[in-house]
DNA sequence: GTCAGTCGTAACAACTATGGTTACTTCATG
DNA sequence: CATGAAGTAACCATAGTTGTTACGACTGAC
């Protein structure tokens, strides 16, 4: 897989309103976050809208539009994020239900499910130790 | 998506030809273990030449030709499937170079990139505390 | 009320990955 | 030589991601 941005753009983008909070500005519109992530508006309002239904983002609309966070950076891990727009699991089971009449075929997905469940726990939890404010010190470091 | 079911197949093809080389078999065909993941011997095929160009399968050709393993089961973990079949990154960066210009666009990259890193360390530390052993057991237990 | 700016969304194209299938070649053993 | 299976190329279909254009909906400023 591989080539999934979609974390990192979003991850972008909420540290980037979450700064320009900050610095006492309102709303940032998707033009703005556009120009930082360096691609089109409407990739960012899409993601947005993502994470505007899980809660982290809301949106005003008409003159003086734009996007604000809903709570401060530090309360947001990756986690919650990752979760926001990665709607299926790791990894899949088989494409085709395999032969049952087989020993493997038939006992292959509950002992893959149960593995599979543990890595995505580890995952969930590596994810859930990082907040988008650890992100954007990390961000002012490398400045 | 993810519908990712890549590294299922691999490890059901591969438990496979390890129970039937314990039952006595020498070879295991592409058609047999097509018939137990239910799907195309081509498919299978494809599969396990990315897993023996990393040592783990080997095949054999002309008459009475077919798979075998080149290490018994509990030597070989998820871990090694995984990187054989899995080619990049589980996250990546942006697609476009974000702005240079930008505080959040310039040091977002490295920031993530020391985040990612330690995410993937730990699916990695998890996938390689599984065997293949262990997914065999798995299946002989649930049947 | 009008206007301008921005979000909300649909629609489409391009690209990639995956899975499935057919067809043909290559090879080694009996 | 005949046979059975791997090796592989060539397609097709599907789905996900990214980028783009276009247009409607909304709201604050005037």
């Amino acid at each position: 897989m591989s080539a999934n941005s979609r974390l990192t753009v979003a991850a972008h983008a909420l540290t980037w309103i979450g700064l320009y909070q900050r610095r006492g500005h309102e709303v940032a519109t998707s033009e703005q976050i556009a120009t930082s992530v360096n691609t089109n508006p409407v990739v960012i309002r899409r993601l947005l809208a993502e994470l505007r239904k899980a809660g982290l983002a809301e949106s005003r609309r008409g003159a003086g539009a734009g996007w604000t966070l809903t709570r401060d950076l530090a309360s947001i891990s990756l986690l919650e994020v990752y979760e926001a727009i990665e709607p299926g699991p790791l990894f899949g089971l088989h494409p085709s239900t395999p032969d049952p009449e087989c020993v493997v075929g038939h006992g292959i997905g509950p002992a893959l499910t149960a593995v599979y469940d543990e890595i995505e726990a580890a995952l969930r939890t590596q994810l859930a130790m990082t907040t988008l404010e650890d992100v954007l010190q990390g961000v002012l470091k490398a400045a």
